[in-house]
DNA sequence: ATTATATAATGACTACGGTCATTGAACCTA
DNA sequence: TAGGTTCAATGACCGTAGTCATTATATAAT
């Protein structure tokens, strides 16, 4: 059984996290993660050090924070964009479709540092970023919800299941993203994705 | 024009780069990456800190040239595997077989914290990695000699070039080998990059 | 032999992420 | 109101990667 009541000290406890949160936040817009110090932080802030880690787990878990409503709110857009094709769209091309506007997103808007720091958290394995990689990620649902009509609409066969072709799907996103990641600026995300999911929708094998 | 007579004051150096190179090697032998401390490798090596870095860029750099090296090696295995394998097998079975035993080596014989090592270096970018990630790999040599010859044999098609097969292949075991890493232990590497990869030859659509 | 030059080697130093024993103030109980 | 308990807050401290002005010395020039 948990309390309702917010005591005064929960609520200045609260504060302080706000605090830090924003005086981050405010940082982050002017310089990138790595470059904005814990100590930075907390002087933008007004609290000391120690204080820091009594609300964050680690630098990282605060960044990892960011990104994850980040992710929420792309999904969010990746959704309006699928619900804004018309009517007559294959699924093939709804997924085509949503492969070009999630290259664009993390082109143009979110950017390759960002995601850099994205997939080093990720390995680093400190903080959890389910967000990102969590199979309820809003992200997996689209792309179940395309294939299973697909695949309803006879437009793809069912060799393998929904939930194993909607998992590898995701997967080659993030592989794309990651290569993107470590060839930058030498490899054009969003011409290299299109081919590769050509190449996985259409398959390689000669007529059958 | 360079030099060919190598004075003692360089032959000294390079014993030194050397000492410090086979001290590593003996700590990274014994703890893993993280936990060998420049100091202790300079400890070892009965040198001073400051001359780590006249030798080595970085830590990381370090790590990739121990990294590098093995990659070299274990290509030169799945080199003897392909080559092993029996005259009747076709391109598919060949592409299968090597993607098995690539699984056995990474998750058996590298360990899912090295490969971590491996994508985090390549993602910080400080370091080349061209053993990795070039384009001159042996591995990029291999898969693009499965599948020429699969396209020669008619069975595969050619909508797409020979190196943008290969290219996106194998950024394809990356994927997966990434997300092993990220999932660890909540994924079967074998199990999902032999879906994946019949996936990629198979396609999904139904027949034509 | 003497001097000049290039560069390998040095180690004190900085910056940073993270820790922890201690402090202090809000809260509860009598 | 007094004493005890809880927990947010503190900042000195640690370990580590990396820096740099300085020193030492092998080689080249005179």
């Amino acid at each position: 059984m948990k309390k309702k009541i917010i005591s005064r000290r929960q609520e200045q406890a609260a504060e302080t996290k706000r605090k830090l949160y924003e005086s981050a936040g405010g940082l982050f817009e002017q310089y990138d993660f790595d470059s904005v110090s814990v100590d930075s932080i907390v002087e933008a802030a007004g609290v000391s050090k120690g204080t820091f880690y009594v609300h964050f787990e680690s630098k990282d878990a605060l960044i990892a924070s960011f990104l994850s409503d980040y992710v929420s709110s792309v999904d969010a857009d990746y959704k309006a964009h699928l619900d804004s094709l018309p009517a007559g769209t294959t699924a093939s091309e709804m997924l085509l479709s949503l492969i070009e506007k999630i290259s664009d997103v993390l082109t143009g808007t979110i950017g390759c540092s960002k995601m850099k720091i994205v997939y080093k958290v990720q390995l680093t394995g400190s903080v959890s970023m389910e967000a990102v990689k969590g199979y309820n990620r809003e992200l997996y649902k689209m792309f179940a919800h395309v294939l299973g009509w697909g695949m309803k609409q006879g437009e793809f066969n069912t060799e393998f299941s929904l939930d194993t072709l909607t998992k590898h799907f995701v997967m080659a996103i993030r592989g794309l993203s990651y290569e993107w990641c470590i060839r930058y600026p030498d490899f054009d995300l969003k011409e290299q994705a299109l081919t590769h999911f050509r190449i996985l929708l259409d398959g390689i094998r000669e007529a059958r």
